[in-house]
DNA sequence: CAATTATGTCAACATGGCTGACATAATTAT
DNA sequence: ATAATTATGTCAGCCATGTTGACATAATTG
């Protein structure tokens, strides 16, 4: 543990305050509040909350993706994921598919109403996204992206780069099982 | 409701899948799932959670913080607040202070236990930061800056720019009430 | 003096994490 | 072939942290 030190005392030893990055620490959490805001009011509406956003947004996004690989995305245990997926496949947002190889694994896809639902959360804040670079008068992109990527833990990397280049498959309602 | 279509459909009237900051929004997600991360592992052994590191955070940036004020920045309701204030007052991280002016003000304040305990959760998080900075070849810092800051509410700015310039007061466990 | 404000507190409830235990079906290893 | 492992599901209960509503107190303001 850090025995922590203000200017006047054991100067050298420990850890200075003025040495920490407060204010990004702290843009984080309110830039991360306030992105986290626009999609709530829209899941209140629906009776879902975080928990499905996380869910259908994956989903949504890596199709086929198999129950294992989204707890590793999320972090968090099968029972914390059953109640949620559980009401989004009761509600027909997602559905399951066996694996074609292995049919123990379950392939996990949006319908055309998850589909839709997972768009319309993602507009506001691909909205705040675009107008936040325009006002801060990003001209290269690509160093926020950088940037957020090198953020991620190393070893966890490959579930960020795993996206799809275009919008991957989609199952509809009535489709398959 | 946002009716919302993909590229064979209704072309033109609704929300085009590729027109979505989806890179940005995961990004977002995965940066601060693991930003957060460091922080936990620290407080579980404290007995705190992620409520805790919150409050003491913002008592620790903006010493003499008063209550209404810090409901307004964490946006949750006095009542969940006061779960996890008491435990840190309790617990010798936080003492209040009545209020020079108005004595029905509590202004809040971290202890020399508190302002350490702010420091150790804000070591890794500022050196994830620094890395990334490094990692992603950032010269100019202040383009994550401003890019975040524009991410945040206009009309909630003003809680990010309250933060103080060099490291405030700070009230000893003994001194003062 | 009345109304408003800042804060605290009690009670009840919801969401979404967690652990532990156990069940089933399918694959893999011996 | 049978045994072990793996992928998933499910039951039950606990914990942290959010919510609402109601009410209490003290201090300030009109």
């Amino acid at each position: 543990m850090n025995t922590s030190t203000t200017q006047s005392e054991e100067p050298g030893t420990a850890v200075k305050a003025d040495e920490i990055e407060f204010t990004l620490i702290e843009l984080l959490f309110f830039a991360y509040r306030d992105f986290t805001s626009d999609p709530d009011a829209i899941l209140s509406q629906y009776g879902f909350g975080r928990a499905h956003h996380r869910v259908i947004h994956f989903v949504n996004r890596r199709p086929g993706l198999r129950v294992a690989e989204l707890l590793d995305v999320l972090r968090i245990t099968k029972q914390s994921l059953a109640r949620v997926l559980k009401q989004l496949i009761d509600t027909g947002y997602i559905v399951q598919v066996q694996g074609p190889r292995d049919r123990r694994q379950r392939e996990l896809y949006v319908t055309k109403k998850g589909h839709a639902l997972a768009l319309a959360l993602a507009l506001p804040q691909s909205r705040r996204i675009r107008a936040a670079l325009e006002e801060a008068g990003v001209k290269d992109r690509a160093v926020i992206e950088r940037f957020l990527r090198a953020m991620v833990n190393p070893e966890l990397r490959a579930q960020v780069d795993r996206a799809p280049a275009r919008e991957g498959a989609r199952i509809e309602g009535e489709a398959r099982e």
